[in-house]
DNA sequence: GGCCAGGCTTGTC
DNA sequence: GACAAGCCTGGC
């Protein structure tokens, strides 16, 4: 069990931010996380943050996974002071780390996000986990499951995973397993390479588009420059940016600027 | 070659 | 009926 106090971190707003969907809230302060085979519980009240771990877990891997060594004071300091909306936007969402999450899973779970909302995209992912994954037990005894590898869900009919409630995108994930898996595309050269190549061979995935490409390379490689424009953000930029974007103000941390609006739009409003 | 309309699963509002 | 962290295909 690991106690640190950690300015701009906030697990609700991590977990509401879309992009985790293996973040599950089990009380008012307690979240349960599951990435790779590995599972974690997180308590957090104001600063305080308890991380249910050995130290040396923490060390080698929760503390990456987080993005704790990473400065968002710096981020949003930056933020141009005559712009309102991202200021607000950013007050709103000061608790929003960009996750480092595994590479294959985040391929995985971004074709399955569009055209869909967040809730059935986690309902989608947890079946095709307690389908395709393999079963463990957490420290408690209570079972869950890992994300299915590459070469599991490779061999099957491209419908298959319309059992799994995935429609239309069931083919995208098996065609880009089977391309995963043949090694025909190689996801350690992707992890190596700048954000330009690895969007263009990401694209080169069957069902990756230039939205989910970003997302991937936003969530997974830790490409800051990424900035994904989904539904919610090109409305945002058609209501707040009819000139455009700043991108060049906020080069290097586009992506960062890309979330606190995107959470701002999603929670924001619902709360008023 | 680029651009654009239409189609695609399914659940929720 | 519209829409949700869109992409692919076919026709021009």
């Amino acid at each position: 069990m690991i106690t640190k106090t950690i300015k701009c971190f906030d697990i609700a707003q991590i977990c509401d931010s879309g992009q985790c969907f293996r973040m599950l809230k089990k009380d008012a302060q307690t979240y349960s996380v599951i990435a790779g085979d590995r599972h974690l519980e997180v308590a957090q009240k104001g600063d305080q943050c308890i991380f249910y771990c050995e130290e040396d877990e923490f060390e080698s891997f929760w503390k990456g996974y987080f993005d704790l060594d990473t400065d968002y004071i710096k981020y949003r300091e930056s933020i141009d002071q005559q712009d309102k909306y991202l200021k607000e936007a950013s007050e709103f969402g000061s608790g929003i780390r960009i996750l480092n999450q595994d590479l294959w899973e985040m391929i995985v779970s971004f074709l399955i996000s569009q055209q869909n909302n967040i809730i059935r995209i986690r309902r989608c992912i947890d079946n095709i986990c307690e389908k395709y994954g393999e079963e463990r037990k957490d420290a408690n005894g209570h079972i869950y499951y890992t994300f299915p590898t590459p070469k599991s869900m490779a061999c099957l009919p491209e419908d298959a995973l319309k059992e799994c409630n995935l429609g239309y995108r069931s083919k995208y994930v098996v065609r880009t397993a089977k391309s995963v898996a043949d090694g025909e595309i190689d996801l350690d050269e992707i992890r190596h390479m700048s954000y330009g190549q690895a969007k263009e061979e990401l694209m080169k995935l069957y069902g990756v588009g230039e939205k989910v490409a970003d997302c991937i390379c936003l969530f997974s490689l830790h490409h800051f420059e990424a900035f994904p424009v989904d539904t919610h953000i090109r409305q945002a930029l058609d209501g707040y940016y009819p000139e455009g974007f700043p991108m060049d103000r906020y080069k290097g941390c586009e992506g960062v600027m890309q979330q606190y609006i995107f959470y701002y739009e999603l929670m924001g409003k619902k709360i008023g």
